[in-house]
DNA sequence: ATTGCAGATGCAAGGGGTTGCATCTGCAAT
DNA sequence: ATTGCAGATGCAACCCCTTGCATCTGCAAT
């Protein structure tokens, strides 16, 4: 479990701050069930402090994924969507007929990482791919 | 070699008309030596033609993309861009640091192809992917 | 408890891209 | 050569996101 403190830890480390907007933003994010988008973190926050600005949530997105607290996924339909790092690693097939998106397992990728390595010597960021193509009912 | 002819064909064989605007557009993204961006085809396209509107553009670009008469990249700079698929199929590692990319071998996706095929029932659209990372000269 | 200040926020303007709608036009039928 | 009309365009408004800048504030040093 990460507490608040561990949370002004990683801040501090860094150089950062821990602000009310920061925790209440990524309160949000762990607590979705699902990948959530900005305007809807944007919304729940606003909820209770309506003072926050879009902004403010962009750049803490983007604060949050730089220290791995969160991940980011573009899953096509316009706006990246986030997901707690408490939740593990997964990837995304994206069917572009009928929209649906699938889970992926992280081991079908790494062969693919394993030779980027080999060939290009290029460490790919993979944590958090969406993969777009036509699923087997739209086939 | 890909006529006028050929174009009208293509397209109203898809009930779509041939306008000069789609040609002048292609004829951009054509002549690039390199992948184009959509505001650099439109200013390219309104020194010959100023009346030319932006949302037309990407309408076109849509529907190029559509017949596979050109391919799109996102590179990660903010703006797609685009290729003509005379020039064939190549994918590309974008390196997170220092914003270069490497022309990457189709090869190297072909055995990802074949898995999501075979695990997943899934037919991954793979024509012209970017993988960030880091490259060789900043790991 | 105060103070100083770098880091954070809110605001407003701007950039890339999309969309609804009225008008226009390629082109097939006549 | 005309006509009809679905498809295409231009326009304006909008959406998602980013950025520059003035103001504010967390927090470490005192």
């Amino acid at each position: 479990m990460i507490t608040t403190g561990d949370i002004v830890n990683k801040l501090s480390r860094h150089g950062y701050r821990l602000t009310p907007q920061r925790l209440m933003i990524l309160d949000a994010v762990d607590g979705a069930d699902d990948h959530i988008s900005t305007d809807e973190i944007y919304m729940q926050v606003c909820d209770q402090y309506p003072h926050l600005n879009i902004s403010t949530v962009y750049r803490t997105l983007e604060l949050l994924k730089e220290l791995g607290l969160v991940t980011e996924t573009d899953l096509g339909d316009g706006r990246v969507r986030y997901h707690s790092i408490k939740k593990g690693h997964h990837h995304h097939l994206v069917c572009h007929k009928c929209g649906q998106t699938i889970d992926m397992d992280e081991s079908v990728l790494s062969p693919l990482k394993a030779a980027l390595s080999r060939d290009y010597d290029f460490d790919a960021e993979l944590s958090h791919l969406a993969i777009f193509g036509i699923c087997k009912n739209c086939r």
